[in-house]
DNA sequence: TTGGCGGATGACCATACAGTCATTATAATA
DNA sequence: TATTATAATGACTGTATGGTCATCCGCCAA
Protein backbone atom coordinates (compact mmCIF):
# COMPACT_ATOMS: atom_id res chain seq x y z
CA UNK A 1 0.00 0.00 0.00
CA UNK A 2 1.85 2.97 -1.33
CA UNK A 3 -0.13 5.67 1.08
CA UNK A 4 0.70 4.04 4.01
CA UNK A 5 4.28 3.27 3.21
CA UNK A 6 4.89 6.85 2.79
CA UNK A 7 2.75 8.08 6.00
CA UNK A 8 5.29 6.16 7.52
CA UNK A 9 8.10 7.34 6.02
CA UNK A 10 7.14 10.81 6.13
CA UNK A 11 6.12 10.56 9.94
CA UNK A 12 10.50 8.90 10.45
CA UNK A 13 11.99 11.57 8.65
CA UNK A 14 10.12 13.95 10.72
CA UNK A 15 11.11 11.83 14.10
CA UNK A 16 14.40 12.11 12.90
CA UNK A 17 14.32 15.31 12.40
CA UNK A 18 13.11 16.34 15.65
CA UNK A 19 15.89 14.50 17.71
CA UNK A 20 18.31 16.06 14.65
CA UNK A 21 17.10 19.35 15.57
CA UNK A 22 17.70 19.04 19.49
CA UNK A 23 20.73 17.27 19.06
CA UNK A 24 22.24 19.56 16.73
CA UNK A 25 21.30 22.90 19.15
CA UNK A 26 22.95 21.39 21.69
CA UNK A 27 26.42 20.50 20.02
CA UNK A 28 26.43 22.31 16.57
CA UNK A 29 26.89 20.91 13.29
CA UNK A 30 30.19 19.28 13.73
CA UNK A 31 29.49 18.56 17.47
CA UNK A 32 25.96 16.78 16.69
CA UNK A 33 26.59 12.61 16.31
CA UNK A 34 24.39 10.80 14.02
CA UNK A 35 24.74 8.08 16.98
CA UNK A 36 23.09 10.38 19.49
CA UNK A 37 20.51 11.47 16.74
CA UNK A 38 19.43 8.11 16.49
CA UNK A 39 19.24 7.02 20.10
CA UNK A 40 17.22 10.44 20.96
CA UNK A 41 14.93 9.05 17.53
CA UNK A 42 14.95 5.42 19.40
CA UNK A 43 16.46 3.64 16.29
CA UNK A 44 19.61 2.83 15.41
CA UNK A 45 21.89 4.50 13.26
CA UNK A 46 21.81 2.25 10.07
CA UNK A 47 18.30 3.54 10.14
CA UNK A 48 19.00 7.04 9.76
CA UNK A 49 20.91 6.38 6.56
CA UNK A 50 17.28 4.54 5.66
CA UNK A 51 15.70 8.17 5.40
CA UNK A 52 19.24 10.66 4.82
CA UNK A 53 22.05 9.95 2.43
CA UNK A 54 24.47 11.92 5.23
CA UNK A 55 24.47 14.55 8.40
CA UNK A 56 24.64 17.38 6.14
CA UNK A 57 21.13 16.30 4.40
CA UNK A 58 19.57 15.65 8.28
CA UNK A 59 20.92 19.19 9.34
CA UNK A 60 19.53 20.73 5.81
CA UNK A 61 16.14 18.77 6.34
CA UNK A 62 16.01 20.47 9.88
CA UNK A 63 16.82 24.54 9.14
CA UNK A 64 14.39 23.89 6.02
CA UNK A 65 11.24 22.63 7.79
CA UNK A 66 12.01 25.28 10.78
CA UNK A 67 12.49 27.94 8.57
CA UNK A 68 9.45 27.80 6.17
CA UNK A 69 7.40 27.12 9.15
CA UNK A 70 8.29 30.35 10.71
CA UNK A 71 8.36 33.02 7.42
CA UNK A 72 4.96 31.07 6.68
CA UNK A 73 3.44 31.99 10.38
CA UNK A 74 5.13 35.58 10.20
CA UNK A 75 3.59 36.15 6.77
CA UNK A 76 -0.26 34.93 8.13
CA UNK A 77 -0.05 37.39 11.12
CA UNK A 78 1.27 39.74 9.11
CA UNK A 79 -1.53 39.20 6.79
CA UNK A 80 -4.40 39.36 9.49
CA UNK A 81 -3.05 42.52 11.19
CA UNK A 82 -5.64 45.89 9.79
CA UNK A 83 -3.23 49.24 10.22
CA UNK A 84 0.82 49.01 10.61
CA UNK A 85 1.61 49.49 13.78
CA UNK A 86 -0.65 46.26 14.22
CA UNK A 87 1.39 44.99 11.16
CA UNK A 88 4.64 45.56 13.16
CA UNK A 89 3.91 43.87 16.27
CA UNK A 90 2.59 40.53 14.25
CA UNK A 91 5.85 40.90 12.47
CA UNK A 92 7.83 41.20 15.90
CA UNK A 93 5.71 39.11 18.29
CA UNK A 94 5.34 36.46 15.67
CA UNK A 95 9.15 36.11 15.65
CA UNK A 96 9.67 36.02 19.21
CA UNK A 97 6.82 33.46 20.14
CA UNK A 98 8.54 31.65 17.35
CA UNK A 99 12.11 31.73 18.97
CA UNK A 100 10.71 31.17 22.47
CA UNK A 101 8.53 28.15 21.00
CA UNK A 102 11.34 26.75 19.11
CA UNK A 103 14.26 27.62 21.05
CA UNK A 104 16.29 24.45 19.80
CA UNK A 105 15.83 25.89 16.32
CA UNK A 106 16.65 29.71 17.17
CA UNK A 107 20.24 28.25 18.60
CA UNK A 108 20.80 26.11 15.46
CA UNK A 109 19.80 29.38 13.65
CA UNK A 110 21.95 31.50 15.57
CA UNK A 111 24.85 29.12 15.83
CA UNK A 112 25.42 28.08 12.73
CA UNK A 113 23.94 30.65 10.00
CA UNK A 114 27.05 31.93 9.03
CA UNK A 115 29.35 29.46 9.94
CA UNK A 116 28.31 26.41 8.54
CA UNK A 117 29.32 27.02 4.63
CA UNK A 118 27.02 25.14 3.32
CA UNK A 119 24.22 26.79 5.13
CA UNK A 120 25.05 30.36 3.92
CA UNK A 121 23.26 30.61 0.67
CA UNK A 122 20.68 28.68 1.57
CA UNK A 123 19.12 30.92 3.95
CA UNK A 124 20.66 34.11 3.59
CA UNK A 125 17.46 35.52 2.21
CA UNK A 126 14.78 33.50 3.94
CA UNK A 127 13.52 36.85 5.68
CA UNK A 128 13.09 38.49 2.56
CA UNK A 129 9.41 38.01 2.15
CA UNK A 130 8.49 39.39 5.20
CA UNK A 131 10.43 42.11 5.68
CA UNK A 132 9.97 43.54 2.13
CA UNK A 133 5.82 42.96 2.71
CA UNK A 134 6.24 45.30 6.18
CA UNK A 135 8.27 47.89 3.62
CA UNK A 136 5.59 48.06 1.64
CA UNK A 137 2.97 48.73 4.87
CA UNK A 138 5.31 51.34 5.86
CA UNK A 139 5.79 53.12 2.71
CA UNK A 140 1.22 52.92 2.47
CA UNK A 141 1.14 54.40 5.92
CA UNK A 142 3.14 56.82 4.58
CA UNK A 143 1.76 57.57 1.50
CA UNK A 144 -1.72 57.96 3.39
CA UNK A 145 0.20 60.81 5.86
CA UNK A 146 -0.05 58.66 9.02
CA UNK A 147 3.51 58.64 9.60
CA UNK A 148 6.30 60.79 8.37
CA UNK A 149 8.04 59.65 5.30
CA UNK A 150 11.07 57.01 5.68
CA UNK A 151 13.09 55.28 3.50
CA UNK A 152 10.65 52.44 3.88
CA UNK A 153 12.88 49.28 2.98
CA UNK A 154 15.53 50.30 5.22
CA UNK A 155 13.37 51.16 7.64
CA UNK A 156 11.92 47.71 7.56
CA UNK A 157 15.01 46.04 7.82
CA UNK A 158 16.21 47.90 11.30
CA UNK A 159 13.19 47.03 12.74
CA UNK A 160 13.78 43.07 11.60
CA UNK A 161 17.41 44.01 12.61
CA UNK A 162 15.73 45.17 16.11
CA UNK A 163 14.04 41.90 16.67
CA UNK A 164 16.50 39.53 15.67
CA UNK A 165 18.73 40.94 18.08
CA UNK A 166 16.04 41.05 20.96
CA UNK A 167 15.86 37.28 20.09
CA UNK A 168 19.47 36.82 20.44
CA UNK A 169 19.33 38.40 23.17
CA UNK A 170 16.24 36.25 25.31
CA UNK A 171 18.64 33.21 23.76
CA UNK A 172 21.14 33.94 25.79
CA UNK A 173 19.48 34.52 28.82
CA UNK A 174 19.48 38.36 29.41
CA UNK A 175 15.50 39.16 29.31
CA UNK A 176 13.31 37.84 31.22
CA UNK A 177 10.02 39.12 30.29
CA UNK A 178 7.59 37.48 28.53
CA UNK A 179 7.87 38.15 24.62
CA UNK A 180 4.55 40.17 24.44
CA UNK A 181 6.51 42.58 26.82
CA UNK A 182 9.97 43.18 24.87
CA UNK A 183 7.49 43.24 21.34
CA UNK A 184 5.40 45.99 22.90
CA UNK A 185 8.67 48.13 24.37
CA UNK A 186 9.97 47.46 20.30
CA UNK A 187 6.24 48.08 18.64
CA UNK A 188 6.00 51.88 20.76
CA UNK A 189 9.70 52.95 20.07
CA UNK A 190 9.28 52.19 16.34
CA UNK A 191 6.02 53.85 16.67
CA UNK A 192 7.61 56.57 18.24
CA UNK A 193 10.01 56.69 15.36
CA UNK A 194 7.93 57.05 12.49
CA UNK A 195 5.29 59.05 14.08
CA UNK A 196 7.79 61.82 14.86
CA UNK A 197 8.17 65.12 12.85
CA UNK B 1 66.91 36.83 30.16
CA UNK B 2 63.41 36.72 31.64
CA UNK B 3 61.68 40.17 29.91
CA UNK B 4 63.00 38.58 26.42
CA UNK B 5 62.00 35.69 26.55
CA UNK B 6 58.95 36.75 28.19
CA UNK B 7 57.89 38.76 24.90
CA UNK B 8 58.72 36.21 22.69
CA UNK B 9 56.94 34.16 24.19
CA UNK B 10 53.42 36.64 23.82
CA UNK B 11 54.10 37.21 20.56
CA UNK B 12 53.91 33.54 19.87
CA UNK B 13 50.60 33.17 21.39
CA UNK B 14 49.32 35.87 19.36
CA UNK B 15 50.74 34.28 16.32
CA UNK B 16 48.59 31.24 17.02
CA UNK B 17 45.47 33.02 18.15
CA UNK B 18 45.27 34.89 15.07
CA UNK B 19 45.99 31.95 12.95
CA UNK B 20 43.46 30.38 15.28
CA UNK B 21 40.74 33.34 14.92
CA UNK B 22 41.32 32.46 10.91
CA UNK B 23 40.55 28.80 11.31
CA UNK B 24 37.73 28.99 13.71
CA UNK B 25 35.73 31.36 12.03
CA UNK B 26 36.38 29.51 8.94
CA UNK B 27 35.10 26.23 10.68
CA UNK B 28 33.32 26.68 13.82
CA UNK B 29 34.81 25.18 16.98
CA UNK B 30 34.61 21.53 16.53
CA UNK B 31 35.59 21.77 12.67
CA UNK B 32 38.60 24.04 13.06
CA UNK B 33 41.69 21.60 13.54
CA UNK B 34 44.45 22.47 15.64
CA UNK B 35 46.71 21.25 12.69
CA UNK B 36 45.71 23.30 10.56
CA UNK B 37 45.57 26.51 12.97
CA UNK B 38 49.30 25.19 13.43
CA UNK B 39 50.12 25.34 9.86
CA UNK B 40 48.33 28.72 9.31
CA UNK B 41 50.84 29.78 11.94
CA UNK B 42 53.54 28.49 10.49
CA UNK B 43 54.53 25.97 13.26
CA UNK B 44 54.28 22.67 13.94
CA UNK B 45 51.04 21.37 16.21
CA UNK B 46 53.59 20.59 19.29
CA UNK B 47 54.52 23.81 19.18
CA UNK B 48 50.81 24.63 19.82
CA UNK B 49 50.48 22.90 22.72
CA UNK B 50 53.75 24.65 24.11
CA UNK B 51 51.87 27.66 24.32
CA UNK B 52 48.35 26.57 24.94
CA UNK B 53 46.84 23.02 27.51
CA UNK B 54 44.17 22.56 24.78
CA UNK B 55 41.95 23.27 21.79
CA UNK B 56 39.76 25.13 24.03
CA UNK B 57 42.34 27.17 25.72
CA UNK B 58 43.06 28.75 22.37
CA UNK B 59 39.22 29.19 21.49
CA UNK B 60 38.83 31.00 25.07
CA UNK B 61 42.06 33.05 24.10
CA UNK B 62 40.72 34.53 20.86
CA UNK B 63 37.14 35.66 22.17
CA UNK B 64 38.82 36.79 25.24
CA UNK B 65 41.35 38.69 23.59
CA UNK B 66 38.56 40.31 21.02
CA UNK B 67 35.95 41.19 23.55
CA UNK B 68 38.56 43.07 25.73
CA UNK B 69 39.24 45.36 22.63
CA UNK B 70 35.93 45.85 21.20
CA UNK B 71 34.89 46.60 24.76
CA UNK B 72 38.05 48.64 25.39
CA UNK B 73 37.35 51.08 22.41
CA UNK B 74 33.65 51.47 22.28
CA UNK B 75 34.02 52.89 25.72
CA UNK B 76 36.52 55.05 24.95
CA UNK B 77 34.60 56.02 22.49
CA UNK B 78 31.59 56.67 24.09
CA UNK B 79 33.98 58.79 26.81
CA UNK B 80 34.62 60.83 24.07
CA UNK B 81 31.10 61.55 22.88
CA UNK B 82 29.58 65.14 24.87
CA UNK B 83 26.27 64.77 24.23
CA UNK B 84 23.46 61.69 24.19
CA UNK B 85 23.11 61.21 20.21
CA UNK B 86 26.88 61.47 20.27
CA UNK B 87 26.83 58.50 22.51
CA UNK B 88 24.69 56.86 20.96
CA UNK B 89 26.52 57.46 17.30
CA UNK B 90 29.32 56.40 19.27
CA UNK B 91 28.21 53.56 20.57
CA UNK B 92 26.72 52.08 17.39
CA UNK B 93 29.54 52.92 15.19
CA UNK B 94 32.41 51.52 17.37
CA UNK B 95 30.96 48.18 16.84
CA UNK B 96 30.19 48.35 13.29
CA UNK B 97 33.50 49.31 12.26
CA UNK B 98 34.98 47.04 14.83
CA UNK B 99 33.00 44.33 13.02
CA UNK B 100 34.23 45.72 9.66
CA UNK B 101 37.23 45.78 10.56
CA UNK B 102 37.46 42.21 12.77
CA UNK B 103 34.55 40.08 10.51
CA UNK B 104 36.51 37.06 11.20
CA UNK B 105 35.99 37.40 14.59
CA UNK B 106 32.60 38.62 14.63
CA UNK B 107 31.85 35.56 12.75
CA UNK B 108 32.79 33.65 15.39
CA UNK B 109 30.70 35.47 17.76
CA UNK B 110 28.16 35.11 15.28
CA UNK B 111 28.58 31.64 15.24
CA UNK B 112 29.08 29.96 18.61
CA UNK B 113 28.38 32.82 21.00
CA UNK B 114 25.69 30.77 22.60
CA UNK B 115 26.29 26.92 21.55
CA UNK B 116 29.56 26.36 22.41
CA UNK B 117 28.47 25.46 25.79
CA UNK B 118 31.61 26.49 27.73
CA UNK B 119 31.84 29.65 26.50
CA UNK B 120 28.56 31.02 26.93
CA UNK B 121 28.95 32.28 30.83
CA UNK B 122 32.00 33.90 29.88
CA UNK B 123 30.27 35.97 27.60
CA UNK B 124 27.25 36.55 28.63
CA UNK B 125 27.63 39.86 30.05
CA UNK B 126 30.42 41.43 27.68
CA UNK B 127 28.20 43.97 26.15
CA UNK B 128 26.73 44.68 29.67
CA UNK B 129 29.25 47.49 30.46
CA UNK B 130 28.55 50.03 27.44
CA UNK B 131 24.83 49.42 27.66
CA UNK B 132 24.45 50.21 31.09
CA UNK B 133 26.64 53.20 30.35
CA UNK B 134 23.89 54.08 27.69
CA UNK B 135 21.52 53.79 29.90
CA UNK B 136 22.75 56.00 32.49
CA UNK B 137 23.35 58.95 29.02
CA UNK B 138 19.68 58.42 28.43
CA UNK B 139 18.56 59.13 32.07
CA UNK B 140 20.00 62.30 32.13
CA UNK B 141 19.30 63.36 29.15
CA UNK B 142 15.69 62.74 29.87
CA UNK B 143 16.24 64.38 33.37
CA UNK B 144 17.52 67.28 32.09
CA UNK B 145 14.17 67.36 29.30
CA UNK B 146 16.03 66.90 26.24
CA UNK B 147 14.31 63.95 25.64
CA UNK B 148 11.05 61.83 26.69
CA UNK B 149 11.16 60.00 29.72
CA UNK B 150 11.57 56.36 28.97
CA UNK B 151 13.26 53.18 30.84
CA UNK B 152 16.50 54.05 30.16
CA UNK B 153 18.09 50.67 30.87
CA UNK B 154 15.61 48.67 28.36
CA UNK B 155 15.90 51.23 25.55
CA UNK B 156 19.72 50.79 25.85
CA UNK B 157 19.41 47.24 25.38
CA UNK B 158 17.31 47.69 22.56
CA UNK B 159 19.67 49.93 20.96
CA UNK B 160 22.26 47.49 21.38
CA UNK B 161 19.95 44.56 20.00
CA UNK B 162 19.29 46.78 16.88
CA UNK B 163 22.88 47.19 16.29
CA UNK B 164 23.62 43.68 16.99
CA UNK B 165 20.90 42.92 14.19
CA UNK B 166 22.28 45.26 11.94
CA UNK B 167 25.96 43.92 12.70
CA UNK B 168 25.01 40.35 11.86
CA UNK B 169 23.28 41.67 8.15
CA UNK B 170 26.10 42.80 7.23
CA UNK B 171 28.34 40.06 8.10
CA UNK B 172 25.63 37.54 6.04
CA UNK B 173 26.35 40.42 3.23
CA UNK B 174 22.80 41.55 2.86
CA UNK B 175 23.74 44.93 3.26
CA UNK B 176 26.78 46.75 0.97
CA UNK B 177 26.35 50.70 2.57
CA UNK B 178 29.43 51.66 4.33
CA UNK B 179 28.92 50.83 8.01
CA UNK B 180 28.36 55.16 9.04
CA UNK B 181 25.35 55.10 6.84
CA UNK B 182 23.82 52.12 8.52
CA UNK B 183 24.74 54.19 12.04
CA UNK B 184 23.55 57.35 10.77
CA UNK B 185 20.15 55.78 9.89
CA UNK B 186 19.77 53.81 13.61
CA UNK B 187 20.85 57.15 15.05
CA UNK B 188 18.52 59.36 13.29
CA UNK B 189 15.82 56.61 13.99
CA UNK B 190 16.72 56.30 17.84
CA UNK B 191 16.93 59.98 17.95
CA UNK B 192 13.25 60.40 16.81
CA UNK B 193 11.97 57.73 19.23
CA UNK B 194 13.25 59.32 21.93
CA UNK B 195 12.94 63.09 21.54
CA UNK B 196 8.93 62.46 20.03
CA UNK B 197 6.49 63.30 22.78
C1' DT C 1 3.42 -23.42 8.03
C1' DT C 2 6.29 -21.53 4.78
C1' DG C 3 8.53 -18.37 1.72
C1' DG C 4 9.45 -13.87 0.48
C1' DC C 5 10.05 -9.06 1.11
C1' DG C 6 11.12 -4.54 2.84
C1' DG C 7 12.38 -2.19 6.83
C1' DA C 8 15.63 -2.22 10.74
C1' DT C 9 19.90 -3.38 12.96
C1' DG C 10 24.55 -2.73 14.87
C1' DA C 11 29.16 -4.67 14.27
C1' DC C 12 32.53 -3.13 11.44
C1' DC C 13 35.68 -0.18 8.55
C1' DA C 14 38.27 3.74 7.28
C1' DT C 15 39.39 8.13 8.50
C1' DA C 16 40.22 12.13 11.06
C1' DC C 17 41.90 14.40 14.89
C1' DA C 18 43.33 15.96 19.81
C1' DG C 19 46.98 15.52 22.45
C1' DT C 20 51.84 13.27 23.78
C1' DC C 21 56.64 12.74 23.94
C1' DA C 22 61.17 11.12 22.46
C1' DT C 23 64.16 13.43 19.59
C1' DT C 24 66.33 17.29 17.32
C1' DA C 25 67.54 22.18 16.43
C1' DT C 26 68.71 26.55 18.34
C1' DA C 27 70.33 29.77 21.48
C1' DA C 28 72.67 31.22 25.74
C1' DT C 29 76.64 30.79 28.65
C1' DA C 30 81.14 29.78 30.17
C1' DT D 1 84.42 25.55 21.41
C1' DA D 2 81.89 22.75 24.79
C1' DT D 3 78.05 22.56 27.77
C1' DT D 4 73.72 23.40 29.15
C1' DA D 5 69.04 25.08 28.64
C1' DT D 6 65.22 25.96 25.99
C1' DA D 7 62.25 25.88 21.99
C1' DA D 8 60.38 23.24 18.29
C1' DT D 9 59.21 19.18 15.89
C1' DG D 10 56.25 15.56 13.90
C1' DA D 11 55.59 10.61 14.25
C1' DC D 12 52.61 8.18 16.99
C1' DT D 13 48.55 6.77 19.94
C1' DG D 14 44.00 6.34 21.37
C1' DT D 15 39.60 7.53 20.55
C1' DA D 16 35.61 9.20 18.25
C1' DT D 17 32.63 9.03 14.51
C1' DG D 18 30.53 9.06 9.57
C1' DG D 19 28.98 5.77 6.73
C1' DT D 20 28.35 0.59 5.03
C1' DC D 21 26.45 -3.84 4.67
C1' DA D 22 25.62 -8.69 5.81
C1' DT D 23 22.20 -10.23 8.66
C1' DC D 24 17.96 -10.31 11.08
C1' DC D 25 12.99 -9.50 12.08
C1' DG D 26 8.06 -9.18 11.48
C1' DC D 27 4.45 -9.17 8.51
C1' DC D 28 1.57 -11.01 4.95
C1' DA D 29 -0.02 -14.02 1.17
C1' DA D 30 -0.42 -18.54 -0.33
Amino acid sequence: MKTKQKMVSEFRRAEIVDAARSVFARKGFAGGIVDEIANEAGIAKGTVYLYFRSKKEIYRAVLDRDMEFSKKGTLERMDAAGNLKDKIRAFTLARLENAEAKKEFFRIMDAEFGSVSFTRSQYRDWLREPVLRLASAIEDAARRGEIRPVPSEKIAWLVADMTRGTIRRRLLGRSDTPPGEDAELLVGFTWAALAAE
